[in-house]
DNA sequence: ACGCGACTGTTACCGGCGGTAACAGAGGAG
DNA sequence: CTCCTCTGTTACCGCCGGTAACAGTCGCGT
């Protein structure tokens, strides 16, 4: 019985197709030129991922999986909590920095998505994964709240500070990671008791 | 001449009626359903704001000029380092909390916008002005890359966590801002050098 | 060998969007 | 009275996401 092996090597076929075009022409492709591009028309790919948001929601996958991976390699390898920290950052900097229109796909797209944005569960799996690993981490008790709070707070703003170094580049990549890892270990209130005395 | 008085006058009008359908149909309101709500046609929305991210931006502005404000008054009044960061992150979180659906709109809007998001401006504008306050407030030299890379961080931090909180509610308001002022000030560290030993 | 159903692929269309051209009335200046 | 500008309209364009309806093709039971 070949043809669910044959559907899902059409369906690999789309999917790399579809990257194709999402990288060529950013989160904004149409589904006619993804179809153009796979030499096919629009019913097939409508036939294989329902809708719009269903073939992001399978490109999303297709990347999410591998970037989930490294980054719970980084957090679970060894060293001190700090380099554990550390290693992570950069692990995703890493990633966003080789493939900013991936990342750029998977984190800013929703644009004309329908409803509940399908890219956003990445960032719910990601948070959950955080806060689980935090909560590990740090030995807190499971309803504690902080875990979930800090998850979403952490990931934000690796998020954010990578978002604006793609952008501007005013540092080395190890230099970003540093200075964020400095942050989450109090260098913020460091810094302002020694300019207040 | 009230010619240019009665073309603001307008315009004011114009926005109020747009703020109306993008608070009941979300960031995805369409140019026709705006101008419906404002009794009038679609070249009318035309020719005063030139496209729809024209029209996004004006919206915008009405609303990121007062939260700035806000923000600037929050991070310049009294008390130590600590007591400013908290009171503007609350001063923050109580906005976003107030009205939910102008704060998804200014962050999270995109969508169909046209090569350069227009709303975009505000988180630069935001981010901007967090770098000089904290470069002033940690006395850092004007070339001292850490200002701006903690601005974006803290923002996205601030972003992410609020944005959580909207929907899960699993704290109160001022639990979350102290938490968050927290990490700033090293909890995560303590925490973690605590928990090994 | 033949027909028949299931599957794959196509063309051609729908409704709705952002955006615009082209026309219709209203009021002041000569 | 006429012209000219300024405001408002209708009606359209092109593109998008999504779908209905039709055409070829392959394997199967009789």
């Amino acid at each position: 019985m070949t043809i669910a092996a044959d559907r899902d090597a059409r369906r690999e076929s789309l999917l790399v197709a579809a990257d194709l075009v999402v990288q060529r022409d950013g989160a904004s492709a149409s589904m006619a030129a993804i179809a153009a591009e796979a030499g096919i028309t629009k019913p097939i790919l409508y036939r294989h991922f329902g809708d719009k948001s269903g073939l992001y929601a399978a490109l999303a996958e297709r990347h999410t999986d591998r970037l989930l991976d490294a980054l719970v390699d980084a957090l679970t390898a060894g060293g001190t909590s700090r380099e554990r920290v550390h290693r992570t950052i950069d692990t995703y900097l890493s990633v966003i920095e080789a493939e900013p229109q991936v990342y750029r796909f998977l984190v800013e797209s929703e644009e004309a998505a329908p409803a509940k944005g399908p890219v956003r569960g990445f960032l719910r799996r990601l948070q959950e994964l955080l806060a689980a690993g935090i909560s590990h981490e740090l030995r807190l008790e499971p309803e504690d709240e902080r875990a979930g709070i800090w998850a979403a707070a952490i990931l934000g703003m690796v998020q954010a500070a990578g978002e604006r170094w793609l952008e501007v580049r005013d540092c080395s990549r190890d230099t970003l990671g540093s200075q964020l890892t400095d942050l989450l270990w109090g260098a913020y209130g460091l810094a302002s008791a020694a300019a207040h005395e």
